[in-house]
DNA sequence: ACAAAAGTGTTCCTAATACACCCATGA
DNA sequence: TCATGGGTGTATTAGGAACACTTTTGT
């Protein structure tokens, strides 16, 4: 290695922003923290990055460790580098934040015995608790990256069950854009983007059963353009 | 520190796209290393950064020292890190990417005397040398993200001096974009927006003297809505 | 007077918005 | 039968796209 070892060199660490959507909000998993700093506050899931993995396999590794959430097809997407030198009061630590997005009905998070870590708990994102090192910044940083996101991209299926109904497809819009939607004009852009696929089946409740969708894999998300909502 | 040392670290880089537009093409300034790995090939200017700065300031840090360039009011946006295991062959090395924009009548690069740099030079990001590491990917992620933003954003008119004929600046558009516009629409277009001051100059030439304009500092860049232009 | 770039409006069409009622079901 | 959420269509408006000629200057 030689010449690189010239500079000291801060700690490299991944954190990750995990939402869902449940209870007509929108959620993001944080974890208590079991050892210093910040015992017994709430954070982030992460942790240093190990010199033979990517960045992203830290990501799902430490995502995967502590809390439990393992899925092959999660959609994980960098977000940004945090470097600010307070950021850690043990360090220089510059921190690669991921964003993944996880439906809630298939993906239950568990407190994995691991010794730092307390309990394992979603949050509304309208109802932070106070947070170690700058993960506030970073959630905060999140939520607009994801309400711009959904603007453009069809993200959001990525939070919902495979089966689901307009209605609640609507709701999700509008919880992560904190708008309400006009039901008609929702219906007709969304079913006209050509991405859905109406199922023979039916979700029942109380009331007139309401048809079931799924999101057609064929088209790749980039491709969609920007999907703009009233107002 | 204490725990931070139980986990080997990488080293952590910046890396800089620097672009301009001049002799119709989008321009990436690059230098030539002096130093092994990759002694006598182009690259984009960057270097490690220093435990007590932050990755914005190393960012601008290297660009001086390696470039020459500095100006206070640079525009500087953090792109993407890049984490692959195999990007040098030193070591494993975490590296953060910006981008500026520069006004090429302004701003002018020189070799600055660094050992390290063996020359500096524009190069259109259609004619690319041979690049040292990933640097090929960066700048190809970079001149995505450039016209992604340029289509939502005000940036162009970080690469224009400060007065420009609305010609100028279509032709700005268009190298960006690659792709030729109408001049009604545009002009249509980017007046209507309200962020161009019409100035009593013009610009002399052998033809019909056109209006200059220079750009309002008044708003910031991101209160724009989406710039779409044909197509 | 001519070559060359500057400057300017209108029509068409698509997509976003606003808006209200009937339908199917379970209790 | 009633309460509740599911489901549907139309008229208006705003903005994007296509398109060609006149003006001003230097040579």
């Amino acid at each position: 290695m030689g010449e690189l070892e010239e500079y000291p060199q801060p700690s490299v660490a991944v954190d990750v922003v995990v939402f869902t959507v449940g209870n007509s909000e929108l959620r993001v998993l944080l974890i208590k923290r079991g050892l210093p700093p910040f015992k017994g506050s709430w954070c982030l899931p992460g942790g240093f990055i190990k010199l033979a993995e990517t960045l992203k396999d830290a990501a799902k590794r430490e995502l995967e460790e502590e809390t439990g959430i393992a899925h092959k097809d999660l959609y994980l997407e960098q977000l940004y580098t945090f470097g600010g030198q307070k950021r850690d009061p043990r360090g220089r630590v510059i921190s690669v934040a991921y964003f993944v997005l996880v439906d809630s009905t298939k993906t239950k998070p568990f407190v994995t015995g691991n010794e730092k870590i307390e309990d394992v708990q979603w949050f509304s994102v309208n109802n932070l608790p106070e947070l170690a090192f700058d993960h506030e910044d970073i959630i905060k940083y999140a939520v607009k990256r994801l309400s711009y996101k959904l603007e453009y991209t069809a993200v959001g299926f990525e939070l919902l069950p495979e089966l689901f109904t307009l209605t609640d497809l609507q709701k999700l819009y509008e919880v992560i854009l904190s708008e309400k939607l006009d039901k008609r004009n929702f219906r007709k852009k969304i079913t006209s983007l050509g991405i859905l696929e109406q199922t023979k089946h039916y979700k029942k409740g109380q009331h007139r059963p309401a048809s079931l969708y799924k999101f057609k894999k064929a088209k790749p998300l980039s491709t969609f353009k920007r999907v703009q909502f009233e107002k």
